[in-house]
DNA sequence: ATAGGGTTAG
């Protein structure tokens, strides 16, 4: 146009601007406020106001506020001109700054405010939780007539639905005459939001029984609506009639999308959806920064939720270093602590820390590191975090923060740690509670156990089937029968929650232990549930305990029936049989697993060291203190047989001669853990040991005798429960 | 000028 030597007006100005303002292009729009100025166009305020919008929209709050107070100085401010600084700070995120111009603009300077204005007023009240203040308003809209303006009306059902007032939001929305498309996607998402869909569906069914505009925000509301309950299924669902109504999804939408396909696991779908974002909303020239790394945040997080930890990390290392954010950190680490390798995870928070960039952690990213530390029970990095996290503190988070280090400490083997932090939390809701809870189960401790669970219900918090399934794995690893057997009972009975497969598996866990097999078989028999791997496999690990063949067998067809044989219920059947010297039936399921294809998975401990933890698999003879460590055992093995050690031979699970089952036991992966911790530990402390599957009966024995003629105190956790050795005898009494 | 989105705990 310019070229052409046309010469653009005032009102070709406000386009130009818009258009770099929506790119948004700090620099094309700087370069039109010069041209304007240079040009004389800046005594016109209609262009004028739109420069400060530009500016605003470009992120430049600066030279928007700079360009207000130029024109303030001139005396040519006009009620759009405060209207746009106004939104300018609203729109950044500023809402109480928007909200004293807005004041000064009607107290000190007596503009007359339009319908835009009470927008922008409505605007700050709604992000504010300033409920009587939008009444006040809503009150001067109904008494001007400007509730008639279809935007005020839409501000005002919005003011109402976030500051929680549902019923009077439901109460403008009837009322208004003129009703469009962004009012009913206002109460649609107001109802998603406060957990009530159904209201949400229903309205969203009858727009489209009425055939009335649907765009993209209302699609991707009622996806986000099913993704953020889980229904995946139903969220991949209302994305194809979106399609199939011509609707273009935008990054909103995919995201909504993906974090469906993540919370279902479907990983197939997840793929699809990635495909149709690089199609049609990844941005081919990077441009659209902001948007892209929400997409690819949600994609790392879908892919290593969907067990492709590889692919997610792909994708994470193909951002550039200076343009991950938090989230993208979060995510991955993550992804790491909960599907994949928890090692991982705390390696790649490390990295996070050193590199001293912009990007720190977060409550979230905090919370993940934590999950990771439990699994592996780091207590020593678990610590560190803690410290971090004392340094940093953040009151808003801390509630979350603190729950997830009295899980942390808890399952790391420090429970009065749980405990301290516990104590010193300022606000505690039924995770905390149950947290500290499964702490003391995992202990032993059933009765502090169950005296948290009295002061939990004292302190008015209602307890739910999770809070059960403690109080039964707690009675449980406590031989805690009859209790245990109430609280069953109890909790249909006074707290009306039905009990599902997890706590049936406790209670047969429970009576299995006890010996009470018969019990155990009868409850099975009555239950009103379908059958469920889990139950089954507590009935096989009670008849292992007891040495109860037939009815092993008989748990165990079950298992294969349901599909679910894995390893451990093989391992299980085989201990049995051996158990009962019966060789044959043990090379028999050998045949079968190797048949089947079924490997045992490698046992594998961790032990706690100054350096970090070291790893140790059965047999392991790479670590380079090996000979030592063998040494070491050997003479243990050599000095705990005059007090009465007998080592085990039917855990040995080889049907080979009766010597080389000993060579075997010996090179037990909890046992050398064991060594090394006697040889890198300073005297007095305790050995901390963590093992991925059950402890070996005979690594149980050794370890008792063992803590007789050492001088450290062993805590032990493997994949059901805590075990502390001291002098001769272990925490778990038998229960394990 | 109004409506929609990603990461955390038992």
């Amino acid at each position: 146009m310019l070229r052409l030597g046309w010469h653009p007006d005032h009102y070709t100005f406000p386009f130009v601007l818009k258009a770099c303002g929506e790119l948004p292009s700090l620099r094309c729009g700087s370069a039109f406020h010069a041209f304007i100025c240079a040009s004389g166009f800046d005594s016109n305020v209609f262009v004028c106001n739109a420069v400060v919008s530009m500016y605003g929209r470009c992120g430049a709050l600066g030279y928007a506020h700079h360009m207000f107070d130029e024109m303030f100085q001139r005396g040519i401010c006009d009620v759009v001109s405060w209207n746009s600084i106004v939104a300018v700070y609203m729109q950044r995120g500023h809402a109480e700054k928007g909200l004293q111009l807005f004041d000064r603009m009607t107290a000190d300077f007596r503009i007359r405010i339009d319908a835009v204005s009470l927008v922008n007023v409505l605007f700050a009240c709604a992000s504010l939780g300033m409920w009587l203040r939008g009444k006040e308003v809503h009150g001067y809209a109904m008494k001007t007539g400007l509730f008639e303006d279809v935007f005020i009306g839409n501000a005002i059902v919005d003011m109402y639905a976030k500051c929680g007032m549902m019923e009077e939001a439901k109460k403008v929305f009837e009322r208004m005459k003129v009703k469009d498309v962004v009012s009913w996607n206002a109460m649609v998402t107001a109802y998603s939001q406060i957990g009530n869909f159904d209201d949400a569906l229903a309205l969203f069914e009858k727009m489209r029984k009425e055939k009335m505009e649907l765009n993209v925000v209302t699609w991707s509301a009622v996806i986000a609506g099913y993704a953020q309950r889980g229904h995946g299924y139903e969220a991949l669902d209302v994305f194809r009639q979106m399609q199939s109504c011509n609707s273009k999804p935008n990054v909103v939408t995919l995201v909504s999308l993906l974090s469906g396909c993540a919370s279902v696991g479907d990983l197939l779908h997840g793929k699809e959806t990635h495909c149709y974002a690089i199609r049609c909303v990844l941005s081919v020239d990077g441009n659209d920064l902001e948007d892209d790394l929400q997409v690819i945040n949600a994609l790392i997080d879908m892919y290593s939720k969907c067990k492709s930890a590889n692919v997610a990390r792909a994708m994470f290392d193909a951002i550039a270093p200076k343009d991950r954010n938090v989230v993208s950190w979060t995510v991955m680490i993550g992804g790491y602590a909960q599907h994949g390798e928890a090692n991982d995870a705390l390696e790649l928070f490390s990295q996070m820390l050193k590199r001293d960039n912009s990007v720190k952690p977060n409550a979230f990213t905090i919370s993940c590191a934590l999950v990771a530390c439990a699994r592996l029970a780091a207590l020593r990095f678990g610590r560190q975090i803690h410290a971090y996290v004392m340094r940093n503190q953040n009151e808003s988070a801390a509630l979350f923060v603190d729950n997830c280090l009295v899980d942390m400490y808890s399952k790391s083997g420090d429970i009065d740690a749980a405990r301290v932090v516990f104590d010193n939390m300022q606000q505690r809701n039924a995770v905390s509670w149950t947290s500290l809870m499964t702490g003391y189960g995992m202990h032993g401790h059933g009765h502090e156990s169950l005296k948290i669970f009295d002061e939990m219900k004292k302190a008015g918090l209602v307890p739910d089937g999770v809070t059960f399934l403690v109080v039964l794995y707690a009675c449980s690893h406590s031989g805690m029968v009859d209790q245990g057997l109430a609280y069953f009972n109890d909790m249909s009975k006074e707290f009306g929650i039905t009990p599902g497969p997890g706590h049936y598996a406790c209670i047969i866990d429970l009576l299995g232990r006890a010996g009470r097999l018969d019990e155990a078989m009868k409850l099975i028999e009555g239950m009103p549930l379908k059958q469920s791997p889990i139950i089954w496999m507590a009935l096989l690990s009670g008849c292992r305990i007891h040495g109860n063949v037939e009815l092993g067998e008989y748990a165990a067809s079950k298992l294969i029936e349901l599909e679910s044989d894995n390893d451990g219920s093989y391992t299980l059947l085989s201990n049995i049989y051996a158990k009962a010297g019966r060789w044959k039936d043990v090379a028999k399921i050998r045949s079968l697993m190797k048949h089947s294809g079924i490997k045992k998975r490698p046992g594998c401990s961790w032990v706690q060291g100054k350096q970090g933890t070291t790893t140790f698999f059965v047999g392991d003879r790479t670590h380079l203190d090996s000979q030592k460590i063998y040494e070491i055992l050997a003479d243990l093995i050599q000095r705990i047989k005059p007090v009465g050690y007998v080592p085990d031979t039917s855990f040995a699970l080889h049907d080979v001669d009766d010597e080389e089952k000993r060579g075997l036991l010996s090179e037990h992966s909890e046992k050398l853990a064991l060594a090394y911790g006697i040889l890198t530990t300073s005297p007095g402390a305790p050995i901390r040991i963590t093992k991925n599957l059950r402890i070996c009966g005979d690594c149980h024995s050794a370890f008792t005798y063992i803590s007789m003629i050492i001088d450290h105190e062993i805590i032990l956790r493997d994949s059901s429960r805590f075990h502390h050795f001291k002098e001769g005898s272990c925490s778990c009494g038998g229960y394990w």
